[in-house]
DNA sequence: CAGCTATTTTGCTGATTAGCAAAATAACGA
DNA sequence: TCGTTATTTTGCTAATCAGCAAAATAGCTG
C-alpha cells in the first residue's frame, strides 16, 4: 500500500479527487476536465488507486472511480496528530 | 512557497514535524534522533521551512526549528474538504 | 586572528517521477 | 470475427529528489 501523503503531494492526484468528491466519475470523464494525456493520467488513477485513496469498477469497457472517503479521513487524523501535543 | 503537501509527502519529514511537535529543537537535537547526515536533515529542514511548516531562528551558532502548527492546521483544511461535498 | 562548534551550501550519484506516443488489452455490437 | 470505443501498459526522456562527503559560513572564545 503505498503511501497516502505521496499520493496527496500531487496538484494533479489533488485535482482528481475533488473532482470525484463531487460525484464518482470515469476514467474518460476525468480526462475531459483535466488536460493531460489519457496515460498520463491513468498513472495518476493506479497511484489514488495504491494508496487506497479511490476505488474502480469496472462497467463493460468504462472504468468508474470513486474517492475512498474513509482512506482521506485516516490521513486527516495522521496530520490532526501533529497539532497536538498528546500521545498518540 | 513550496507546496505544503509535497513537504508531508517524506516520511523523514513528517518525523521532524513529530518530533517537533513535543518541543522547539535545534538541528543538532535533530540529528541527534534521526539516523541521517547532518546535510540532509537540513535539506529537509529548507523544504520544510519553504512550506511554512516550520521557523527557525538562530541563537548564537545554534538553529533552533519550531513547528508552525497553523499551516499544519490549513493543510488539515484543505483534506478536509475532500471529504464533504459542499462548496469550498 | 586562530581554533572550535553548529549548521548550511555545494557538487555529485543513483533512484524515482511525470509526461507522452505507440502498442496492448478489454468489452461491445454488427 | 472485425471494427470501434474505453482504458491501460510499455518504453522512452527530461526533470526532480534523497542521500552523502567535502567545503563553506556563522558565531563564539581565548
Amino acid at each position: 500500500m503505498r503511501d497516502v501523503f505521496t499520493a496527496l503531494s500531487s496538484p494533479v492526484r489533488r485535482e482528481i479527487l475533488a473532482l470525484l468528491r463531487e460525484r464518482a466519475l470515469t476514467a474518460g470523464e476525468i480526462a475531459d476536465r483535466i488536460p493531460l494525456a489519457k496515460p498520463t493520467l491513468s498513472g495518476h488513477f493506479n497511484v489514488l488507486k495504491q494508496a487506497g485513496l479511490v476505488s474502480a469498477d469496472r462497467q463493460g469497457s468504462t472504468i468508474t472511480y470513486r474517492i475512498n472517503t474513509s482512506v482521506v479521513e485516516d490521513a486527516l487524523a495522521a496530520l490532526l496528530r501533529l497539532t497536538r501535543r498528546e500521545t498518540e
